[in-house]
DNA sequence: AATAGTAATGCAAACGTTTTCATAAAATTT
DNA sequence: AAATTTTATGAAAACGTTTGCATTACTATT
């Protein structure tokens, strides 16, 4: 009976197999240098033998860190967040990092719940999707003080620290794309703009771009879909069956262009000959697809890399207690695919 | 100064501003019906006033569970693992828990590590995708008797607790399905199967099902393509232009399937007069496209939810010390979609 | 040979909780 | 009114680490 009732061993097991005292095993893993080279051995050998894992819950007790980040994001399961989760999860692997993470749905009381029970786990660090939040949120995240970073939207007088593409950009750029190859019939498809900055910011700088233009389309081309393949499928497939059909269709997203694609080609509606289809977001084969998706790419493995490296800077400076308090703010280039 | 020098409230000063001991505190979180109303109103307003977070971290180290799962995945970006960890997320956040999850790119040696970086974490359970793992990792497991479930695979005779369903069956179903639309001529594009238990069943559950009715494909119409869906269009279309074509298309999953579609859409082959695409996963959209894409169903959403709630059963058990060290298999339904 | 410095180690306090046990006060029973 | 039970609370030990300080044993310097 090497440990105690319990069968997982402790420091003190390991310590007491090594014949040495728990400070000496405590220093081999966090400051080797300065332990004897035959003591780490022993030390490494009793490890081994007892089955030894650290504790870190015991570590963070220390005022050290958890050695955890949280991601709050609206949902998982959705191409491009899977896309930016990936990234950052790599990136705060890299440093050593440990992801938790939850998705609220889409609900902002929900996400202040989760960033609560992060803060309980006293996460190093916290990232969110988008920079709208609850006052509430905005105000646990101040008064904690933790690092935090915005991944998704660039916005120069952001609250919190962001990493981003602007998203009034893109839909500029997708609406410009669309006059400058002529077309003045142009339909919008986009999802609903309520707590939702990025799809807000993209169909405002589409209709900015258009009414510049003067290419403002019709109330009865301004559709709503949400981000569903089969539903906006069918929103699309209703607007090509008005009297009037527009020469362009400006997408929220790519799912929702894929959607309007399909769409036409079930009506034998010729894209891009009939119908130019422009989509943002740039999912994996959107551009495989027949007929070809045009898009605007949103770099989201970029911006899920660069907030990654950027969280684990501002963490690392939290330590140094010199904390400036300084915003950062990286912006990332949307570009036509 | 409510606080010491650190900013942050502790459940020291929490007792202070309350007037009472931190026993009671804690206490009124714990067994708040062991605790005085009114001491707890008093506690309540002293908790708020300075903004106090409990430290679950410190919770830990009780022997109380640490309240956290671990997901390790082969990847996140994936459009159906992005839906199984969706829903074995919403699963364990119904029961409390907090979801660690790294992804460790097919690499069973990473997983391994990422493995003994959670049980650092001291998390109350881990689930793992499929059933091939390294050694060293069903060791741990083993070793640590940790709370452990696989997820995605359905085998009788697992090692470890499983929620899955049967790849060979989708398999064998999908070449079912061909062989009774009457074809003979029937070419399969897979994914690599070294490492990827998913892939292999589903390819010998189809080549049993094509041998079974003399109809094996021919060395040449057995493809590779990896999970992507560019590649799979290459592959797929290079397969279309050789002299002899088959008429139907056995896919590994949904996304080669795309790619095929495309490849075939391409070409003008005429899906289906021209050839029958057969996929396997239902992905999102799949359904939709046009020419559509017919699927098996593989229950992702369903087997996450089962899968997290079979976990949080196991730690529970666990918790009981009776536990029996039992296994536990639940088998969900593939389909035609 | 005496001194100063360095390397290696141990002791004990600290971290923020939970929980067992003891005790005091209040409510209930006799 | 005394005895008993119940309710509410606090003191202190425990959890598994890290780390500042003290100690010892070398090594290098004079």
């Amino acid at each position: 009976m090497a440990s105690k009732q319990g069968n997982k061993a402790d420091i003190v097991d390991v310590a007491r197999r090594a014949g040495v005292s728990i400070s000496t095993v405590s220093r081999s893993f966090n400051h080797p240098n300065l332990v004897n080279l035959a003591t780490r051995k022993k030390i490494e050998k009793s490890v081994k033998a007892l089955g030894y894992i650290r504790n870190r819950a015991a570590q963070a007790m220390h005022g050290r860190r958890s050695g955890t980040i949280g991601l709050i994001v609206p949902t998982i399961d959705h191409a491009i967040f899977a896309e930016v989760i990936q990234s950052f999860s790599d990136a705060v692997d890299q440093a050593g990092f440990t992801l938790l993470i939850a998705s609220h749905g889409f609900d902002l009381e929900r996400e202040y719940a989760v960033l609560r029970k992060f803060l309980e786990h006293r996460v190093d660090g916290v990232a969110l999707i988008g920079l709208d939040h609850s006052e509430p949120t905005f105000q646990l995240l101040d008064q904690q003080a933790v690092p935090v970073i915005s991944i998704w939207n660039y916005e120069e007088d952001s609250r919190i620290s962001c990493v981003g593409a602007a998203n009034n950009e893109a839909g500029e750029l997708a609406a410009r794309h669309v006059l400058d190859l002529g077309h003045r019939r142009i339909a919008l498809v986009f999802p609903k703009t309520v707590g939702n900055d990025r799809a807000r910011g993209r169909l405002e700088g589409a209709l900015t771009q258009l009414r510049r233009q003067q290419a403002e389309p019709p109330e009865a081309w301004t559709i709503q879909a949400p981000y569903n393949i089969a539903e906006a499928k069918e929103a699309c497939g209703a607007l090509f069956d008005l009297p009037e059909r527009p020469t362009a269709l400006l997408c929220g997203n790519d799912v929702i262009a894929q959607g309007a694609i399909y769409a036409a080609v079930q009506r034998g509606v010729q894209v891009p000959e009939d119908l130019s289809v422009l989509g943002i977001g740039d999912f994996k084969g959107s551009k495989e697809m027949e007929p070809p998706l045009t898009t605007i790419h949103f770099p989201a493995e970029e911006i899920g890399g660069l907030a990654g490296r950027e969280m684990c800077d501002l963490i690392a400076q939290s330590e140094d207690l010199k904390s400036t308090g300084h915003l950062v703010r990286k912006k990332c280039q949307i570009s036509l695919a």
